[in-house]
Formats: C-alpha cells, sequence, structure tokens
DNA sequence: GTGGTAATACTACCAAGGTAGTTGTTTCGT
DNA sequence: ACGAAACAACTACCTTGGTAGTATTACCAC
C-alpha cells in the first residue's frame, strides 16, 4: 500500500497518538492532552497541525469557530513502518536480533513474558 | 553511563555501525563501505564524520596524510537507547505490544521464531 | 620540480522538525 | 455596544541531518 515513507518527528507522532484516540480534536483539545507532557505554546500545536495537515497526514474540517483535526493516516500503517525502520536500521532486518537487544535492556515483567511466548507460539502455530 | 539522547540521522548510524565493525577507518574506507548502497560524495562522508566529532560521536588520529576515525560511543548504548525511545514512543513502553507489532507485520521464519521462543524461556528462567 | 592525485578544511545550502510571536477576526459575556 | 477571550493565519527563527562544491595542502611519480 502507501506507507509514503512516515518519517515523523516525536511531536508529530505524540500529535497523531492523541487523534487516533480522540478524533475530531481541536487545537485546545491536542494541546491540553499534551500540556502535562510538555510544555508548548498552543500556537506550537496548531502550527504543527498546519505542517502535518500540508503533508496529507491529518485534515481538518470546521465546527463553529474551530478547526476539528483527525488523522489521515492510520495506527497500524505508521507503527509497521516506524518498527520496520527501526529493525532494519539497527539490526540489520533481524526481528530476533531487535528483540533480543530489547529483552536484555529492559526489566519485563513476569506477564509481558507471559504474553510474549504466547505470541510466540500463536505465530508458530499460523506458520505451520 | 552517559547515553545523552542520542538523536541520530540514518547517515550517522550506518558511519557508526561501520566504525564499530573496522575501527580506524579513513574517510576512504568509510566511504568505500557506504558507497554500493548510498551513492555519496566522499566530501559528504567527511563532514559528516567532522561533524559527528564535534558532537563527540567519533574521534581521530592522523596517521600520515589521512585521518583515522573510531566511534566514542558503544554499539550497545546506542542500540540501547534508539531501542528504548521506539518502544516508549511507539507503544507506550510495553515491551509485549512492539514485539507483537513487529511479529503481525513481518515474515518471520521458523528459525527465528525458535530463536525467539528461546529468549523468552532464558529470561523467564532468569527472572524466576 | 612540475603536474597530478588524494586528503582535509571551509563554506554553503536545503529540508524538516520544532517553537512561538504577532496579527486579524470572530464571538461571547456583561 | 464594547472589551476580553478564543482561534486561525502568517511569519520568523533556530537546530540538525544531509549533501556537496571549492580551496588548500601534502605527497608521489617521473
Amino acid at each position: 500500500m502507501n506507507s509514503p515513507s512516515h518519517r515523523l518527528g516525536d511531536l508529530q507522532l505524540r500529535i497523531l497518538q492523541v487523534l487516533w484516540a480522540a478524533p475530531d480534536s481541536s487545537v485546545a483539545d491536542v494541546h491540553a492532552v499534551l500540556k502535562p507532557e510538555r510544555e508548548l505554546a498552543h500556537t506550537t500545536v496548531a502550527t504543527m497541525l498546519r505542517k502535518m495537515e500540508a503533508r496529507s497526514l491529518v485534515a481538518h474540517r470546521e465546527e463553529g469557530r474551530s478547526f476539528l483535526y483527525r488523522a489521515l493516516v492510520a495506527a497500524e500503517d505508521v507503527n509497521r513502518s516506524v518498527g520496520r525502520h527501526l529493525v532494519e536500521r539497527l539490526f540489520e532486518g533481524s526481528l530476533a536480533d531487535a528483540v533480543s537487544h530489547l529483552l536484555t535492556t529492559r526489566d519485563v515483567s513476569r506477564e509481558e513474558l507471559d504474553q510474549l511466548a504466547k505470541l510466540i507460539a500463536d505465530a508458530k502455530r499460523r506458520t505451520k
């Protein structure tokens, strides 16, 4: 499909995540969500949204005096392309190496490990 | 220790990888390795190396008329920080989600799956 | 020693992410 | 009706990654 080289900065990604969770958000809405984690002027958010609209990452419609934005790209697509990009560039495509690295450099809970084992088992069954 | 926000571009990462694999590389050496995958002027490589030296990512020593570069940052550190950054920003810290995503969006070979299962088992044993 | 070659140094440029101020307009409360 | 608040538009700026041309220097071969 498309996946036109989603090169996204951190802020752009965060904004998309906000829009995925709550479509039809106004600039103020997005700003409110982002406020606790990063101190941004709301004009910054507005500017970023306009730039992202220019790149067709989001679109807006007018609702009274406000613009309501929604994401134009699917979370799946973005996550996939970003994830793939990482594995490619960091581990030359070896998923096992990537996971191994993640496993050894993070604290992983018992539950997460179980979850992972299940995932692997499922994947195995699928390819069998 | 430090890991002072390793924000690296693709080219910078590739150059570091080359230097990790072959320390004491000259600009020409690095250029030669990168040549097949991306068409770069050798001045580009030289410039990038100088910029990276300014950021203390690499260092050089003189050897006759050439500079021999070596990486100042460890592969481990860079991989860890890049990997963590990805998991944080894409999956809000959930390793399982991240792996799950990687699993479902890539073709994973039988061998890789076995390898992964083994990794999980080992990790489980370790935390038990 | 003269010309070619290879290397670094310097400079410049572009795109994109990120940040925010200023300005103009609209609307709402009193 | 008037001032304040909200909001979009426009503009500007800085940083960094990426790319490469030109200038200069050093060295080697003949």
